[in-house]
Parts: structure tokens; sequence; C-alpha cells
DNA sequence: AACTTTTTAGCACAAACGTGCTTGAACCGT
DNA sequence: ACGGTTCAAGCACGTTTGTGCTAAAAAGTT
């Protein structure tokens, strides 16, 4: 028998060093042989792990996205066991929306990735599939969120619909803003739009 | 005295290929020999107009800012012409906030184009001054709307930044969205959440 | 007709890229 | 101790990129 290497641990080392580079330098620098520098490795090695670029970048993106659904399940578990109207409830809705701003150094690093990654997926059809799972765990998470916070329940589909679309653009347009105009978007400005936003939500004007 | 060409509209044709490239294939793809090629000319003629590749982008990125600073300055003036109450102010006012999002041919190119060169200015140091001219632009109109429509008239500074921002942050995800997801975000959604917003502007919560 | 200056075109070079392929090195089971 | 498998590393080839440089074509002025 060979060599014995945790090879699924090597393959996360990668991975790591493809998102700090697209953190720093921009997903265009992903090159095998910048990966491979980073990682402390030769290009031969990287290309053992995984068998093309596209195969490096597609699971990269697949990572990112498990990480960040993750972190929205678990916050989103926290709000549903909490009672609707309490303090703590409010406190961990905002938790849940934080998870997608870049409020700390592990979370600008996902959100600097997971925006490079869905953007690129735009042109190079290999990531789109994974860009469309994406969209989907977000928008799951945050529909559900929704019809939770809405006062009826989010009974009527249209506004359910448009509801959750509308706190989804104000999130990643946030988290755009935050990572490109950090100077402008502090994380003062991200809370207070999120509340303003909240407050809109619960309060459903009467002539809908 | 020399060939009598009109330098500038050379200039404006050669920007012109940057757009149409970047719109299908992406920023990455604007390289030299691909923009030639797409203006019909050799890549030694580019060069004459333009010293350098990032001359050229720097270039292409003022084109696009000045062109939706343009349309946006425009749109605003005709919201300010009308009655504050009256349908057609409604009407002006999703005018203005749609010149933001993909909703005809020429619309979406600029829209793709100013997101790709925002998002490079994150990495690329030539790109950022026209970066934080086109948000301070954008964010100047934006304001003076905000300021227009919200009922006390924007007296509380805080609420009109964070108002300001929460637009903003709106435009900019919806934009997102449906360049990235066109398929769940249509034009029609987007006219609902943009309506949905902009209720929620009007009628300011008495908590705050 | 000759000259001058702009415009257009193209060559050549170094650098970086993905990838097919080969070569040692490391290590476990026999 | 040995053999077979996996890991690590690197070479080489064809592309593509930006850019310095050269040179031909075009056209108004003299």
């Amino acid at each position: 028998m060979p060599k014995i290497v945790d090879a699924e641990a090597r393959r996360q080392e990668v991975v790591e060093a493809v998102f700090r580079i697209i953190a720093s330098d921009g997903l265009e620098r992903a090159s095998l042989r910048e990966v491979a520098d980073e990682a402390g490795l030769a290009v031969g090695s990287v290309r053992h792990y995984f068998v093309s670029s596209d195969e490096l970048l597609v699971h990269s993106f697949a990572v990112v996205i498990d990480r960040i659904a993750g972190r929205l399940e678990e916050a989103y578990a926290v709000v549903e066991s909490l009672d609707k109207a309490s303090a703590e409830h409010d406190a961990a809705v905002l938790t849940l929306l934080g998870q997608f701003l870049p409020l700390d150094e592990q979370l600008a690093v996902d959100a600097c990735v997971w925006m490079a990654f869905r953007h690129a997926a735009r042109i190079r059809p290999v990531l789109e599939p994974e860009a469309a799972r994406s969209h989907r765990a977000v928008a799951a998470v945050v529909g559900r969120l929704v019809m939770r916070l809405m006062p009826d329940g989010g009974s009527i589909q249209e506004h359910l619909v448009t509801e959750a679309e509308r706190l989804l653009a104000t999130l990643d347009g946030l988290c755009m803003h935050a990572l490109l105009q950090p100077e402008w978007m502090t994380a003062e400005v991200c809370r207070d739009v999120l509340t303003a936003h909240l407050e809109t939500l619960v309060a459903v004007p009467s002539n809908r």
C-alpha cells in the first residue's frame, strides 16, 4: 500500500490557498502556479489532487457555498428556537443576516470568494450549476425567514416572493458595498440598514 | 497636415468594442487583441489611440460612469419637475430607479460593464479612482431622491444616510440578481421590489 | 511633385497560463 | 528486504498577453 496522506485534508488546504488568493488578488490570479505557491506545493502536486484547473475552481466554489449555507442554517435554527416577540429573537435575526456580510476576517474572505465565483459564473459555464445551487440554498433560508417575520405569515404568495427577493437584494447589495466601498459602508451602517429593513418588513402597509 | 480622422470618435468606437466584449465574455477577455478584433482594427492601431491597456480600460470605465450618471441626472430632473403627490411623480421615480437595472439591451450592457469594473477596482488600483467617483455620483442622486421622498424631507441626518444607503444597496442587489440570475429576477419582480421599497420609504415607522 | 505628420499595421520578446508526460521519493504490506 | 502504489516535483509544448519598436500607407501643405 502507498504513502498514507489524508487526501481530503490536502484538498482542503489547497482550497484554502485558493480562497486567500481570490480574496487578496482576485479570481483571475487563482492560476495553478499561484495556488501551488500559496499552498507551498508544486504545480504537479496540486494537479494530483485536482485533475484540472476547472475542477479546482468548481470544488472551491462548492466549498464556500457549503460553508455559507451551513452558517445560515445554523443561525436560522437559533432564530426558530426563540420566541417570536422576544428581544433575543430580533438579535438572532440580525446575527443571521450578518452571516452574509464581511463583518470579520473569515466572513470577509468567504464573501469575496462567493462574489467572485458568482460573477465569474455569468461567463464560465462550468461554474453555473454551483451558482444556481448557491442561489437556491440562500433563497430557501431567506424565504423561510421572511415567512416567519411577516405579520400575516407570508400567506399571500406574491408578497412573500417580493419581500424575500427584496431582502435578498438588500443583503447582496450591502455585501457588495461593504466589499467594494469599505470606507463608506461600515459595520455600523450595515446594522442600521438591516434594522431599518426589518422594521419595514414587519410593518406591512395597509394598502397591500 | 496628416490624414484627418476624428480621433475622439475612433476612441469611442474602441470603447464600444470593449463594452461588447465585457458584456459577452467578461472583463478578463478584454485584451488588446480581442478589442482590436472586435473593433475591426489592428493592435497597433488601438495602441495609437490608447497608450496602454490600462488607459483603455480606465477610459472605458469613465465612459460608462458618465453614461449612467447622465441618465440618472436626466431622470432626476424629470422627477423634480413634477408635483410630489402626483401619479406621474411616482412613475418618474420608478423610471429613475430603473436606469440601474438591465431592463433593455443598452442598459444591460452598461450594467454588466459597470459591475465588472467596480469589482475589478477592488484589486486593480488604476481603476479605484473611477470607482470612487462612480460611487459618489450615484450616491448623490440617490441621496437627493431619498431626501425628496422621505416624509420629513430627510431632516434627520442619520435616517437620511441610512435610507439612502438602504435604497442604494437594494438597487445594486437587484441589478446583480438581474444580471446573474435572470431566470429568477424578471423585470416584473424588479418593479414589484422597487415599489415595495418605495412604500417603506414613504411610511417611516413611528418609533424612529 | 515633394514633404511632413498622422494613421494603420505588424514583428519580436518576455512572461504567464493549462496541460500531457516523465521521473524520483516516500511508504505500507508482504 | 522487497515490490507496488501513491505522492511530489518538474519539464516541455502550444497559447495568450502587454509592450517596445519599426515601417508602410494616407493625405493635407508647400
